[in-house]
DNA sequence: CTTTTTGCAAATGATTTGCATTAAC
DNA sequence: GTTAATGCAAATCATTTGCAAAAAG
C-alpha cells in the first residue's frame, strides 16, 4: 500500500468508533469533508485522486461503516444514488434545487425538540417519533436567474426523471 | 381484452386528466384506493388478482402517469422501493415505523403554508422553497410494545438494510 | 384510423455479496 | 498472529427502455 501522510483528526475519530484506521476510510473522509452531499461515486472519484486502486465496493463498505459507527449521516433526496455527510447529530435539513441538484444545509426552523412533534394530536396513530427527516423542495438563485430555459428536467422527491 | 365492469370516479378523473381509460390504470387506482403507501410490486401484486396478465412494466408505466398527471405521489422514505398514494397537494407528510416499516399519514402540523419556511433567516442560500417534504422516524406502538426482540433490522432514512 | 398503452425481453444503475488476499493492531 | 478491510467479480433489485402487437377514442 501507497505510504501517505494520514494524519488529522478523522484518524481519532475512527479508532474512537472501534474501527481501524486505514487508507481508504481517511480519504473517503476527506472527500466528505470537502464536500459534503457528496455520492459514493464521486467520493471515489476524489479519493482515487491519491489512490487509483481504491475500488468502488470499498468506498460502499467504508461508507456503511461509517453510517453505522455514526460517524456519518446517509440521505436519498432525488431517488438516484444516495448522498453522504459528516454533520451528524445536529438534527439540520436540506435544500434541494431542482434544476441543479445543489444541496444546502439548513438548520431546523424550530427551537429545541424541533420537528420532533408531528401534531400528537391530530395523529391517529401512537408513534414515538424519534427523528424528523425534512428536505425543502426549491430552485436555487442561481438556477432561478437562468430559469428562462423551459423544458428542463426539474427533480422531484425520489425520482430523477421527471418533466414539468 | 377481459371484460370487466370498470366504472368508478376513478375513469372520470384519468378523462380529465387526458389519459386513455385502461384496465391496467383503473386497477393501480383501486390497488392505491385500498392500500395507500402501496409499492410498485405490491400492486401488481394486488392488481393481478383480477388481470392476471398484467406486467411489472405496465404498473410502472401507469404510475409514472398517474404521478406525471398530478393523480399520483411518489415518495421513497426507506431507500429501497418507492411507494405511492393518491393524496395529493394537501401538503401532508408522512411517519415511518423503523420495525415494521408502516406508513401513516399526518397533517402538516404548521397552519397554512407550512413548512415552506425554512428559517429563511439563517438560511445562507436564496433558496424559492415550494415543496417541503418530511418523513417523521419512529416506532408504532405495536412495535413498542413488542420491542423486546433485540438485533433486529430497523429501517432508517433512506436505507435499507442497517443493523442498530 | 390514429395515437396511446400494453406486454415482453433486454438493458441500466446503484448497491450488495462471496471469497481469497492483505493490511491493522 | 488474529481479525477486520480491501479488491475483484459476480449477483441483486428496483426501475427503465426499445419495439411490435393490441386497445382506446
Amino acid at each position: 500500500m501507497l505510504l501517505v501522510v494520514m494524519r488529522t483528526s478523522w484518524d481519532d475519530t475512527l479508532r474512537a468508533a472501534g474501527l481501524r484506521v486505514t487508507l481508504p476510510r481517511h480519504l473517503v473522509l476527506e472527500a466528505l469533508e470537502a464536500r459534503p452531499h457528496s455520492d459514493a461515486d464521486s467520493i471515489l472519484g476524489a479519493a482515487r485522486h491519491s489512490y487509483p486502486n481504491l475500488s468502488a465496493q470499498a468506498v460502499y463498505g467504508v461508507l456503511k461503516a461509517l453510517v453505522a459507527a455514526g460517524i456519518a449521516r446517509r440521505f436519498e433526496p432525488a431517488g438516484a444514488s444516495a448522498l453522504y455527510e459528516l454533520r451528524v447529530g445536529d438534527n439540520h435539513h436540506h435544500l434541494v434545487c431542482r434544476r441543479c441538484a445543489t444541496v444546502v444545509d439548513v438548520d431546523c426552523a424550530v427551537a429545541s425538540a424541533p420537528c420532533l412533534t408531528p401534531s400528537p394530536s391530530e395523529t391517529g396513530a401512537d408513534f414515538a417519533v424519534d427523528e424528523a427527516e425534512v428536505i425543502f423542495w426549491g430552485l436555487c438563485a442561481a438556477c432561478r436567474a437562468s430559469a428562462a430555459a423551459p423544458d428542463i428536467t426539474l427533480l422531484t422527491p425520489a425520482s430523477t426523471t421527471t418533466e414539468r
